[in-house]
DNA sequence: CCAGCGCCATGTCAATTGACATAGCCTTCG
DNA sequence: CGAAGGCTATGTCAATTGACATGGCGCTGG
C-alpha cells in the first residue's frame, strides 16, 4: 500500500455505472441521470480489513456508506461491556443512514471480513432530496425496511426460545446471503464466530454453543469450517418459527 | 354518533394550521406552503376507542397515519400467540410509515386509550417527494429515528437483566411523555397494564410483576392507580443503565 | 346484593439460561 | 519444535426466569 494512498482514503475504483450490485434482481433499475448523480455523490471507497471498527458509538462521521463487498455488523454496548449485535450488513446495505442525520453515532460498526464501502459525504445529501425525489423515496424505503428487520429481531429476542432464536437467525442470514447470490449448492460461507451469534441472539456464549450443538445434531443444517449448509429448509423454518 | 359519520370516517376536525402538536418544542417550524400541503395531504381523522385494533398484521392499508392524541402500541405475534410489543406510539408519532411502502402490514397496532389519528392517503405521498424535499427529508429522518429507538430496545431486551429492563422502559416512557408535555409534577398517567409491560420487555407476566414490585419497593418511583411518578431520576438511570 | 371478570399480588416449583472451569484443536509466531 | 492465543466443546452448579395455582380487590351488569 502506497503511503500516499492509505486504505481509508483510497480513490474510487468501481464506477457506479458498472456497479456489480445493480445487476442483482432485488435492485430497481436506475435512470441514466440517477446513475450520473450517484457517481457525483460518491466521493470514494473505503477499504477495511477484517475485524476493523468502521464506525464507533459516541463519535461522529461526516459520511454515509454503502457496502460494496464484505460482511459487517452493527452493535451497541452497555457501559460494563455487554454487547448486542443489532444486525449484519452485507453488500447493498446502507451504513450510517441514521447518523447522516444526527451528530453522534448511536452504534458501532465492525467488519467481519475484508470489506469495501462506497463513501458519500453527508453534506451533499440535500441535493438528493432536492433533485432526485425517486432516490429520496428509495432512502425512506430503505430506512423503513431496516426498521422492519429490526422488528423481526425484536420479536425473536423477546419471544423466541434459545433454540428457536438460533434456527431463526441462521435461516435469516442464509436467506439474506442467498438474495445476494452468495449461496451455491445450499451452502454459504459464514464469517462469524459463535461469540457473534451469541451477541446477536441475546444469549451467553456457552448457552449459544450448546443450543447450536442441539440444532446441528438434528442434521437439518450443518456448519463446519465456516461453511453453512441448509439441508432441510422446512424443518428449519418450523424449528425457528420462521414466517414469510 | 350520527349514522352518517361513523368513527372511522369522521371528517377532518383539526386544521393543520392549528395543529396543537406544532407548538411542541421538539417540532421544527413549517413554512406556509408546507402547512398548506399537509392540509391537502390529510384527508380526515380516524377516531378510535381504547383497546381497538387500528392496523392488523397480514392485512394491507391504503393509509398512513400520525397520532394527534392518545397512546397506542405496535406489536408482532408468533403463530402460537406469543406477543412482542415493538414500541409505544404517542402524539406526533407516525404509524404505518413502513407499510406506506409495502403491500402487507408486518405488524399490528392497537390503542391503549381513545385516540385520534390524522389520515393520509398512501397514493398522494409521491407528491410529497416531488414537491417538498424538506418534508421528504423529514420522513427519512423520522424513519431513522424510530430505527434508533428500536436499536435501544434491542439492546435492552437482549442484554439487560429483568430489573434493568423494567427501569429502562419506565424511564424511557416517562421521558417520551415529558417531551410531549404530558408530565406535571414529575407525574404522568400510564394507560397500560403489566401485561403490556411484560410483552414489551420480553418477560413473562408474573416475572414482570415481581420485578416491578422490586423496583417500586426502592421508593425511587411510584405507580399507583395508573399514575406514574418519578422520585429519584438518578437512581432510576443507574438502575436501568440508562444513557443519553 | 351477588356473580363474573380483569388486573394485580404472591407462593411454590420447574425449566431455562448463565457462570465458571477445563480441555481439545488449530493457527501463528518465534 | 514449543508456547501462546483464539475458537469450540462440555461438565457442573447457580442464578434467573417461567409456569401454575391461588387469592384479593375493584368494577360492571343483572
Amino acid at each position: 500500500m502506497s503511503p500516499l494512498a492509505p486504505a481509508h482514503r483510497q480513490a474510487r475504483q468501481t464506477p457506479c455505472l458498472k456497479c456489480p450490485l445493480r445487476a442483482l434482481p432485488t435492485m430497481r433499475p436506475f435512470s441514466e441521470k440517477e446513475v450520473e448523480f450517484v457517481e457525483w455523490f460518491k466521493t470514494g471507497e473505503f477499504v477495511s480489513d477484517e475485524g476493523a471498527t468502521v464506525l464507533m458509538e459516541g463519535h461522529s462521521s461526516p459520511h454515509l456508506y454503502t457496502v460494496l463487498s464484505g460482511w459487517l455488523f452493527r452493535f451497541k454496548t452497555l457501559p460494563d461491556g455487554r454487547r448486542q449485535i443489532l444486525n449484519f450488513a452485507m453488500p447493498g446495505d446502507f451504513i450510517g443512514l441514521q447518523t447522516s442525520m444526527f451528530n453522534e453515532m448511536q452504534h458501532s460498526v465492525e467488519t467481519l471480513t475484508k470489506s469495501v464501502l462506497c463513501v458519500f459525504p453527508r453534506d451533499k445529501i440535500w441535493t438528493l432530496y432536492e433533485k432526485f425525489p425517486g432516490l429520496a423515496y428509495d432512502l425512506t424505503w430503505i430506512a423503513s425496511r431496516s426498521e422492519r428487520l429490526l422488528d423481526e429481531n425484536l420479536l425473536a429476542i423477546g419471544r423466541r426460545s434459545a433454540i428457536e432464536r438460533v434456527a431463526f437467525l441462521l435461516l435469516a442470514l442464509f436467506y439474506k446471503a442467498r438474495g445476494l447470490g452468495l449461496v451455491a449448492d445450499n451452502s454459504v460461507v459464514f464469517p462469524f464466530t459463535q461469540q457473534h451469534l451469541a451477541d446477536s441472539l441475546g444469549l451467553s456464549l456457552v448457552h449459544t454453543n450448546k443450543t447450536l450443538r442441539s440444532v446441528l445434531s438434528r442434521r437439518i443444517v450443518s456448519w463446519k469450517d465456516g461453511v453453512f449448509t441448509l439441508h432441510d429448509e422446512e424443518a428449519m423454518k418450523e424449528l425457528g418459527c420462521y414466517e414469510g
